[in-house]
DNA sequence: CCTCTTCGCTACGCTACCGTAGCGTAGCGA
DNA sequence: TCGCTACGCTACGGTAGCGTAGCGAAGAGG
């Protein structure tokens, strides 16, 4: 018959299986950050998760499909204000922004997605998806600030994005340079300057 | 330890090493832009380049130090003009830099060195010089328009950089977005403004 | 209490790749 | 002509990881 545990409802599955596959997805997760996406064996996850590897595969059928869920994991948006004054919400979001970079699981898995994203055909769209959704709040708060007359007409939110996120991904991850407080203040104030003038 | 022969002296080397050091790093260099840093195999190379396995090994002890050698080779600088109008000049820096993007060959071996920083502690200084050979130029000019006075005394050279070259790499790698002169000429200019405000 | 599912475990066969050894050969330079 | 060097080739032994099979134990749920 029809497989007892699709993921389309809420058919709440025996305990067992929660269990185990949460153990695995977390254990998949460090194993991702400690060795990039390349780096992900069943065998390893066994070991951290302390399920068996027969059982990892009776979740899943081979490791692309558990990487997929692995990627999916992180996927975390980020909030950002709307307190009116646009120029005090970007600059809290890109501290946001630059506190996870110093510190969050997503941004030690960064180097994987990116990796992966450029290699394997099957995940990019995972990828793009992924940082689709933490750009989301913070695109539409510019366009918003567009809308109201806060930021010039022909402001371009998907660029001002890159302007304000790019430069502190680029020291970040290329020139791996710290991004404290204070270049993340000059960043906000400059290119907020500049989409004025 | 000691490479078989370190670029150093010109100890003129048999031209059959020199024909097969350069077949070898050639085809790894293929084989990293395909399979990422961590998907170079000797063996992979051996097949690409017609090299065999063995030859191989006695030119490199092993996997890893042949890793080094292949983004050794990949290490380019690039120009920068200097025509004494700063905005000029970097403009045509930054246009260089998002036709590199789209098409250079260390443009695709991006992804993996960013990994390879993210990880490997043995790879990551060499990773960081790559990346500052290419990036000094641009950050000298800038820092030579601030000492004419072109660009305002407190503008920081490496800051300033990061905010013209980070919305490239960040559309290039992380929103697998275009990145055409409109993009550049768009960042260009709004930087400037930025700085200059 | 009994059944049915899920799990852990061990043991496979298979592939890819590692790095090494040994042998025969081709060509350059004295 | 003769050596010396670098090369290609084949064949290893060893490791890591894949994905599968089969069995017995445990515990969730009726």
């Amino acid at each position: 018959m029809a497989l007892p545990d699709t993921e389309g409802a809420e058919t709440r599955l025996d305990p067992r299986v929660e269990r185990s596959r949460a153990a695995i997805i977390e254990a998949a997760q460090a194993a991702v950050l400690e060795n990039g996406y390349r780096g992900l064996t069943i065998e390893d996850v066994s070991v951290r998760s302390g399920v068996a590897k027969t059982t990892i595969y009776r979740h899943w059928p081979d490791r692309a499909a558990l990487l997929v869920d692995v990627f999916e994991s992180l996927s975390t948006s980020q909030m950002v204000p709307d307190t009116g004054d646009v120029d005090a919400d970007l600059r809290t979001a890109l501290l946001g922004l630059a506190e996870g970079l110093r510190n969050a699981a997503w941004a030690g898995a960064m180097p994987s997605l990116i990796e992966a994203g450029e290699r394997d055909d099957e995940l990019r769209p995972l990828v793009v998806s992924f940082v689709e959704r933490r750009r989301k709040p913070m695109r539409d708060r510019i366009a918003a600030a567009v809308r109201t007359g806060e930021l010039p007409f022909d402001v371009e939110p998907d660029l001002a994005v890159a302007m304000l996120s790019g430069p502190l991904f680029y020291r970040r991850f290329i020139t791996r340079q710290p991004v404290s407080p204070r270049v993340v203040e000059a960043i906000v104030s400059t290119v907020l300057a500049g989409l004025r003038a």
